[in-house]
DNA sequence: ACCTGAACACCGTTCAAGT
DNA sequence: ACCTGAACACCGTTCAAGT
């Protein structure tokens, strides 16, 4: 940057149109800076600079910076690939489904860390949930069972990749968790002193897949929820 | 406050000793803080000026915020009831280990948002997690599943108590989504459509009760993790 | 060694003023 | 209707200076 650069007003007309300010602009603005800088480094203001204008400008079109987060997740839920229908059994579909879910979440920077404070609801995420009730049901999981099971997959989802994402962005990653371990005594702790290497074990990746079946197992195989647990003391034994 | 508050300088001698900082004390207020304030509330500023004293002198005792965050997240986990050993069968104490972990996220506001990006690996972390590990081997997990298995469990409490802190302090909570279903087109997403009420159904207590129990099934009933998932090929099988 | 004020480089949001 | 600059009320962190 010159130090005159002030001076050098160069006129719009020279440089390409800028483009209109929309909804779709803001976001796919929003989305190349969370890709380029993290979660860290998403702004208002910085999204309204690389439009080259100033923050106050996006408000026409968005209410606060939440909404602006709910816009980018939904749009990044549009690259979910969702499993051609009888291609395979019910449950590679649902496995494959969630690992796309997994994998478009892990891929963008930052964009677990956006998904944890937003609930999906937006188009896109309304389409996962369809094809993800369907699965269920098709594996003989009743209505119920099969709504709050979406909740829960979707929820162990977004919270996996979040963490890794968080571990991935602050740099040291395991390595408190590893020191903690590393320090512990055997008298004080002795099955976790035991279990250090299996509580370390694994890539993230097969330990994200264990669990969802872990999940998937448990909605398939477990008790309905009971319709409304009124009076908890009667119902407990199975 | 009087526009003249600022001449009257009172001495400090006039009042308790201001007491000596230390990371104790920082913690303790920043707790008050984020209890009074909610997590949008606490910041290194708002804790020094509880202690009558600028950020800048937090910095003796803290590296940054991450590490008071650390702090105070296994400060209020020391609150985490532990169960009897053998007052009830493992599952019984499994359960209620994990839902006084619930609770107490639950209870303090703001502290489950916190939890979520800081990976809990202090004192009472640990003894929270070799109570887990004693149990799910108690019902027979073996060691590899049942270290992954802590980390499962603590995951999901640790998100589902963020999600509904979450929606509880941003007020509007549930609307957004349930604004989303009732906009659902019965061409469009019939299995939703259909499952509208069910989505909606049961309150933040029976579901997380009921996720719980579909996870701990899960870890006991399922299959082993692979070792090392190389060749992912052969393995698919059960 | 501990504490402090001031500074640096940021935030989201509002609002009066311009076109 | 849309856009803008300036202002308001905040942030975390650093640093030179004081005790």
């Amino acid at each position: 940057m010159e130090p005159d650069a002030r001076s050098e007003i160069v006129s719009r007309r020279n440089r390409p149109a800028k483009a209109p300010l929309s909804r779709e602009v803001i976001v796919a603005a929003a989305l190349g800076i969370l890709e380029r800088e993290g979660a860290a480094g998403l702004s208002l203001r910085r999204v309204a600079a690389a439009l080259d204008t100033g923050a106050a400008s996006l408000y026409v079109y968005l209410s606060n910076l939440d909404e602006l987060h709910a816009l980018m997740l939904d749009a990044a839920l549009g690259a979910v690939k969702l499993p051609e229908a009888r291609a395979l059994p019910w449950r590679a579909r649902l496995r494959a489904l969630l690992l796309s879910y997994l994998l478009v979440l892990h891929e963008r920077r930052g964009l677990a860390q956006l998904a944890l404070a937003t609930t999906a609801c937006g188009p896109n995420a309304l389409r996962i949930w369809e094809r993800l009730m369907g699965l269920l049901k098709e594996g003989g999981v009743d209505d119920l069972k099969a709504a709050w099971g979406v909740d829960l997959l979707t929820l162990y989802v977004t919270s996996i990749a979040a963490e890794q994402n968080i571990r991935r962005e602050s740099g040291q990653g395991l390595e408190r968790v590893q020191k903690a371990l590393a320090a512990v005594a055997a008298e004080e702790f002795p099955l976790l002193f035991a279990a250090k290497s299996a509580l370390l074990s694994g890539g993230g990746r097969s330990r994200a897949e264990w669990a969802l079946d872990v999940i998937i197992e448990g909605i398939v195989g477990g008790r309905p929820p009971a319709a409304v647990p009124r009076t908890s003391a009667k119902r407990r034994r199975r």
